[in-house]
RNA sequence: CGGAGUGUGGUGUAACGGCUAACAUUCUGGUUUUGGGUACCAGCGACUCAGGGUUCGAAUCCCUGCAUCUCGACCA
């Protein structure tokens, strides 16, 4: 549902200075336009326009896990022992990163760095029969990491959303066509947040059950891995695998291959049978005999991801979202005594489905316009006494300098509406 | 976890070991203004991260802790 508001309202407000314990620019721009508040280091809360921006962010991203029969679900944040215990990872050698608690009885309990054990444990009580399979269940959760150091503002935290796919397949061979699909959807996706030119699937390295994982890094001083480009074949591939033998296997020359620094912002991998042979999820095959589950997994962090965004698409004066996640479609700022003209733009954009933030507010036309070069949204209309003797609105995307006069209609036409 | 830096009003900065801790911004009230953070007047707001120490005297020097940032390591 469209959901607009009107400036005036909004509790945040936009500062001048970035906070002085800010250095990367996705925190200190996200901070100034009041999209999120640092809780500590690595642990950001989402105010208003953030959260917007973020359940865009997932919308796009549960739209195209659904086409690929994903099925929505939300695992729990906290997990017992037991659950962990399988595989050995509850132990703090093989798992640094936890954080641990405690019921009042003293049972020990974690807080979910990651959910493969969690989900094959509920998988269980469902998959009996190849008649069952596949299966694609997939949440948004928070996961807690604790990180000996968090870094780059948003780009690692302690504490975040991550979105977590993991698919359940009779064997391999269905394994390897599900997961081609969901590196197409990925693909997609980064598209579809305006990182398509800047992303590259990138061979990672794979684990025990196949040759390298896949990740999708996207091109970024702000980012800490490094990765190896090829331009033409739109491919990378990581530090960490940056072999001879990787490079003859992908049939690449090494010198066609640019060395860049990147952001994780995907990672698919195949899990094979590590999880199902551990908790036992098993199922009869046609045959009647009983087999392994074969399972992959495919993660991406919206918040990370905004923070990609934020870090590739911004200039001097502010952020620069793309329409597939901008908190709204429309900043409509009203300059002068023209409440009237502009309430009524704003009832009509409203009216057709469009999200606007219309800018009511009592201030200087100079700090209006810094504003929303701030807050980014990619369309900003001025109503004003000037721009109605010129014949209506100035249009003005926010990603180009020069504006334009356009009447109502034309500007419903210009949004597609 | 190892190394380096930084902690002063809500925010950003300033202040020689010595005056009532200053300026800008934000905020409140007012005048003005109204197309790129409009100008002006008045006001609110910090016992300078915490705890010790040195000193006649500490925001300033020393120690410990904590926080934060950063380089590195780590990232199952």
């Amino acid at each position: 549902m469209a959901l607009s508001m009107k400036q005036s309202q909004l509790f945040t407000k936009t500062r001048k200075e970035a906070p002085s314990d800010e250095v990367a620019k996705n925190a200190q721009l996200l901070i100034k336009a009041g999209f999120i508040y640092k809780e500590m280091a690595g642990v950001y809360a989402y105010l208003p326009l953030g959260l917007k921006v973020l359940n865009n962010i997932m919308s796009v991203i549960r739209e195209e896990m659904n086409k690929i029969g994903g099925q929505e679900i939300t695992l729990t944040a906290l997990q017992q022992r037991e659950t962990w215990e399988p595989t050995n990872q509850w132990d703090d050698a093989e798992v640094d990163i936890w954080f641990k608690t405690k019921l009042k009885n003293d049972t020990e309990l974690g807080l979910a760095v990651t959910h493969e054990p969690a989900l094959t444990k509920v998988m269980k009580d469902f998959v009996r029969s190849y008649r069952d399979l596949p299966a694609y269940p997939y949440q948004f959760q928070t996961k807690f990491r604790n990180e000996l150091r968090a870094k780059s503002g948003i780009m690692r935290c302690r504490e975040f959303i991550m979105k977590d796919l993991y698919s359940f397949s009779k064997n391999k061979d269905d394994h390897d066509a599900f997961y081609e699909k969901a590196k197409q959807a990925y693909v997609t996706i980064y598209d579809r947040f305006g990182l398509g030119d800047t992303t590259y699937l990138t061979y990672a390295s794979g684990g025990m059950f196949s040759k390298f994982s896949h990740e999708f890094q996207t091109i970024t001083d702000a980012g800490e891995d490094i990765i190896y480009v090829h331009e033409g074949k739109k491919i990378a591939v990581n530090k960490e695998v940056y072999t001879d033998e990787m490079l003859a296997e992908l049939g690449i020359d090494k010198s066609d291959m640019v060395e860049k620094k990147a952001v994780e912002v995907g990672n698919i991998f195949t899990l094979g049978t590590r999880f199902s042979d551990a908790l036992e999820l098993t199922f009869d095959n046609e045959s009647g005999e009983k087999e392994s589950v074969f399972m992959g997994s495919y993660g991406i962090g919206p918040g990370r991801v905004m923070g990609t965004i934020v870090e590739t698409l911004s200039d001097d004066h502010g952020i620069i979202w793309p329409e597939s996640v901008a908190p709204f479609a429309v900043h409509l700022i009203q300059i002068g005594n023209v409440n009237e003209q502009a309430e009524k733009i704003y009832n009509d954009l409203m009216q057709k489905g469009i999200e606007v933030l219309l800018d009511d507010r009592d201030a200087s036309a100079g700090s209006k316009f810094a504003d929303a070069d701030l807050i980014g949204i990619p369309h900003r209309v001025v109503i004003s006494e000037k721009s109605l003797e010129k014949g209506g609105l100035e249009y003005k995307k926010r990603n180009e300098s020069d504006s334009k006069i356009i009447n109502e209609k034309e500007l419903f036409e210009m949004l597609n509406k």
